[in-house]
DNA sequence: GTTTGTGAAGGATTTCACAGCA
DNA sequence: TGCTGTGAAATCCTTCACAAAC
């Protein structure tokens, strides 16, 4: 059962560069946002221009996935929305586990944009007894021991650490011990993994450090 | 007082690839964590296990700003981050404005991650009447109408967008009529921006979109 | 007429591999 | 001996340009 196994298709024969996975969630985005002002088709060349990039870079993107266009006309907004949802993944509903209460996670764990695009925050973890047990956003606390047996009760895949720096690497070990095997990591480090795992940072001083370049 | 003028080095008549500048960030976390450690030298071997990538693209990134190294022994680690926040225009500190004071722009006034780093938060703006006028971590919450009297007023480069994805774009508008060159955009969309303008995006709902492509 | 899908070309980035220096 | 700095090679990614489809 297979999101898609057309071995007709060439282009799914060849691993599809992580660059071009990235940008499907942006076309997802955009298509989004288009329907919801009421059009029904839109180029290449439009989606291009909302993007910044390129029509050719789009069109060939769209093609290691499948022909979702039609010539002359451009692409059916709602069909290819649901197609890309489906090759990321995201026609479901994904658990989330948050781990580190303070300041930080109790925003992220509060924050009203997962739900809507399928990310379910089911639970939230600390390791300070002060903590555990508190109520955030209708959540109970949880002890950090718990992790692997919630982790597998509910069938999460995805952490998002928001613990401080210093105990980042060792929460990190705890939810690859568990399994999960996507991370979202709020600390300003670049942890290690073993291969299998992805991390991927969320650092807003970082985009600004390398902004600055172009304006000193 | 160019931050380096070396013409006498070919790289730099070469630009810079911006990947290569968006790296550097990354290398200056490094290289003060392992000195916080107490080491004081590093290799290009280290520098990668930690950060998960080559040696010879650590080296080869450094190599376009300069010779830093020394043969037979690596990075001397507090020259080398010095050398690099210079480059980087991180040797000074940034005064930055955030405009939206709901939920997300107050939690991003009040994080403590960005004042370390040299960026000052010296403005809070917001359109609702409601908000104006309101204290956020010490800051009083300005209408968005004083935007371009106080940006030329407290020299500020950098702008922090945290407003509600529907009045995105206008605001960066304003901050853009008001000579802003350096966006942080919080809003889910990919905002137009004339060139000599650079907008980042954080968001951390395309950072899952995408790795669940792998776990899918 | 318009716009897609795609080989081929072009450009950019990464990695190799080794001379040169400490 | 150990590690940098760097041309050259290899790889990866983007753009071109056009036949095919609507």
């Amino acid at each position: 059962m297979a999101t898609k196994n057309n071995s007709s298709n060439p282009a799914l024969q060849t691993v599809v560069p992580e660059v071009v996975i990235q940008r499907l969630p942006l076309y997802v985005r955009v298509l989004s946002q288009f329907s919801n002002s009421g059009h029904d088709v839109i180029s290449s060349e439009q989606l291009g221009q909302q993007l910044q990039m390129t029509p050719a870079q789009i069109r060939k993107d769209l093609s290691y996935f499948g022909r979702f266009g039609k010539q002359g006309r451009g692409y059916d907004i709602a069909m290819l929305e649901r197609q890309l949802r489906t090759i990321l993944g995201l026609d479901r509903t994904w658990n989330v586990a948050v781990i580190g209460m303070g300041r930080l996670g109790r925003a992220v764990v509060s924050y009203p944009g997962f739900a809507p695009e399928g990310f379910k925050i089911v639970s939230a973890f600390d390791s300070d007894d002060k903590i555990i047990g508190m109520d955030v956003s209708g959540l109970v606390v949880q002890s950090t021991a718990s992790l692997a047996a919630t982790v597998k009760k509910l069938d999460i895949k995805i952490g998002i650490v928001t613990v401080p720096i210093a105990h980042a690497q060792s929460v990190i070990d705890s939810l690859v011990k568990a399994g999960i095997k996507s991370i979202l990591n709020y600390a300003p480090l670049s942890p290690q993994v073993p291969s299998g795992v992805m991390v991927r940072g969320v650092d807003p001083v970082l985009s600004l450090q390398s902004m600055t370049y172009y304006i000193r």
